[in-house]
DNA sequence: ATCGCAACTTAAGCAAGCTTAACTTTTTTG
DNA sequence: CAAAAAAGTTAAGCTTGCTTAAGTTGCGAT
């Protein structure tokens, strides 16, 4: 038995995937063990069996990262719980903060069959209910528009609400309590040096987002 | 840490619920054991701890029953099963034998949150694609109507199709070839002694159910 | 440059859920 | 009803995926 995929190995790609597409960089034992909730002494043992298997590239003391075997299975993993995630929402109804733990367990449940299924009914989605692109069948990631965190954006210019982290949920449902959902038009009213809040005008309404709100909401500029 | 449910344990408790419901006896330890493709001695093991937790009845060399603690777990396992094999046909258009193995794997993974957005979103049905009684939130099982084996019915009577068992995928698909779908209306026309066959008349059609077939399919009684 | 600390690895050990092999109890049957 | 067969149990041991504790490495601050 050289590479039997389990639960806890397409965590561990997903989560050295994310790492490696969110930073940019080689993940490193720590990171990964707080992302999984799991001891450093886990991430170096599952690392050298990963790496025994081929799936990621892992030096002592130098951090990992996926190799292409490695990284389709990562994809993969992502696309059945963004594809998973859209379908609860358009299919039942669910909240956009009520779906990503639902997901968190049926990727790892779902035969290829029934995901290209979802796939089908969904009509090939490019992006899940948070803004993030969908890997298709053949692990291709859709083209992802230039974006930027709401923090960085300019005042005055006009930006399109595009991504949120979907883990965090107690910030989706503040979201959704101020009416932001994704896709919204919003205009950067003014940037406070006092708090670095962002102020900002959408649908006619218009809030202040703290600097923490502003840095983990992404946008694509519309109009400058 | 004294009763946490698992993947393992609900499929325990769904093997000894389903023993219990069809041959109406206690489960023995070989039954559960093929049921589930484990060893007897994994099937001792286990009866043990379920025993411990209380959710089984266990005396050793004399069988195994659910407790009322047990059989409201293994309702549970039940209802999440059924609910997920009709969503997937409703919804996603599945055949009535694809289903059987998703809703195996996807039973352990949805939350009562979930499964109940499931329940509502089909109306709160009383019986799967294979027309399995699905348990209510509450535990409790639609009335069903008396059923037999097509084998026991008899010549000259009118039956209704309302049951097979959804693990016989093989048996499944050649229904589907035939056309005898579930709800299917079928005339008893003759009773072979000579190979036990039966002759039905459904939809115009006449064919001829061996013994296997006819043991394995269910019917309600229509018309004497 | 090196000291000290954070990060990382190793080692030993644990729980769950299995296995096989040996042994015991129950059931069947001639 | 006794002996053989079948069913069930026990014991020892394995793998996976974790833990804690102890030891090692690398690196930033002085």
């Amino acid at each position: 038995m050289v590479c039997m995929s389990t639960v806890s190995k397409e965590n561990y790609l997903k989560a050295i995937f994310n790492y490696n597409v969110n930073i940019g960089e080689s993940a490193t034992t720590k990171k990964i063990a707080e992302e999984l909730s799991v001891s450093n002494a886990a991430i170096t043992d599952m690392a050298k069996k990963l790496s025994e298997e081929g799936l990621i590239s892992y030096e002592k003391y130098k951090g990992m990262e996926l190799t292409t075997e490695g990284e389709k299975i990562a994809l993969n993993v992502v696309r059945r719980h963004r594809l998973w995630e859209l379908f609860l929402v358009k299919v039942l109804g669910l909240n956009w903060n009520e779906v990503h733990e639902e997901a968190e367990k049926l990727e790892h449940q779902t035969s290829e069959f029934l995901i290209d299924r979802i796939d089908e009914f969904l009509g090939y989605p490019e992006f899940d209910p948070h803004g993030h692109p969908i890997p298709s069948k053949n692990g291709t990631l859709p083209k992802t528009p230039k974006i930027i965190p709401l923090y960085e954006a300019e005042k005055g210019s006009t930006y399109e609400f595009v991504r949120v982290n979907d883990r965090d949920s107690e910030l989706i449902n503040y979201l959704m309590k101020v009416g932001l959902l994704l896709n919204t038009e919003m205009f950067i009213e003014d940037k406070l040096k006092f708090d670095e809040s962002t102020m900002v005008t959408y649908n006619g309404k218009t809030i202040s987002l703290s600097k923490k709100i502003a840095e983990s909401i992404y946008v694509k500029l519309l109009k400058k």
